[in-house]
DNA sequence: ATGGTTGATGGTCAA
């Protein structure tokens, strides 16, 4: 089973791109990040063209939204008990006996204080939520699979420059322990660095702002894929599909995958 | 230290 991600930057606008990505990549499960659209808007029929009929979608206007795409069934459809924020960053659904978790953790803004900015506030209070939440509704000998855009660079390696980016949101010591504590409620497994060593460098994302973000390659890994233990025996293969962000009109983020036995 | 780009939107805000 092959089960893909990607923040996709607005789904009406690269709808051809996602119909390229599942046509080389034929997953069996898409989730999406920064869908960027109402619920009524999002265009269910043509991802149903593509072989992903079964469709859980939890999206607002201009901002945020999420999706879970699938050609197998969706069971048991739940958002994160957050009513009382109105972004949408969360979406769950059972799939083939595998509790499925579709993530895009706030970005957090630009300065690394949650006294000053309001936006990183809501990234450590949502990563809380997750830290509070997760042992709740799952545990670490059941088989669960979260993905998404995590917006956090937790390793050393995950970014171009560990010491350049130590104070830059997305790499500070506060949301990297942060993101350390949501690992550690379900002994969660981080999938690309299951298949790839921690001193290699590894991104799944390059800012819009470089004149060559390839020649540059001033990346960071925003982007990930956690399996629960019992997951862990069946993973075959994992990609980062870097060539992605050279595509034309492409997002910023790139499409991580993983095949489970 | 600063500015660089993109998307949704219709003047800015978010990333």
């Amino acid at each position: 089973m092959r089960i893909l991600t990607w923040n996709i930057n607005s789904v009406r606008l690269r709808i051809g791109l996602l119909e390229r990505l599942v046509a080389e990549q034929s997953p069996d499960i898409v989730c999406l990040q920064e869908t960027k659209v109402d619920d009524g808007q999002f265009p269910r029929e043509a991802v149903a063209a593509m072989g992903l009929p079964n469709q859980a979608i939890h999206g607002q206007k201009s901002y945020n939204g999420v999706a879970i795409l699938s050609r197998l069934p969706l069971e048991d459809v739940r958002l994160l008990p957050r009513a009382e924020r109105l972004d949408c960053r969360h979406l769950a659904a059972r799939v083939a006996g595998i509790d499925l978790h579709c993530l895009y953790i706030p970005s957090g803004g630009d300065v690394p204080d949650p006294a000053v900015n309001d936006k990183f506030a809501h990234k450590l209070a949502f990563l809380d939520d997750l830290i509070d939440w997760l042992p709740t509704v799952g545990a670490v000998d059941q088989p669960m699979l979260m993905c998404g855009d995590f917006n956090i660079a937790p390793m050393e390696h995950d970014v171009w420059s560990h010491k350049q980016l130590l104070d830059v949101v997305s790499h500070t010591p506060v949301e990297v322990d942060r993101l350390a504590r949501v690992q550690a409620t379900l002994d969660w497994v981080d999938v690309s660095r299951h298949f790839v060593p921690a001193q290699e460098k590894l991104y799944s994302w390059w800012s819009y702002r470089a004149k060559d973000w390839s020649a540059a390659d001033r990346g960071r890994r925003l982007d990930h894929i956690w399996v629960t233990p019992p997951l862990a025996p069946r993973l075959t293969h994992h990609a980062i599909l870097r060539d992605v962000r050279g595509w034309s009109q492409a997002s910023d983020h790139v499409p991580v995958v993983v095949d489970l036995a």
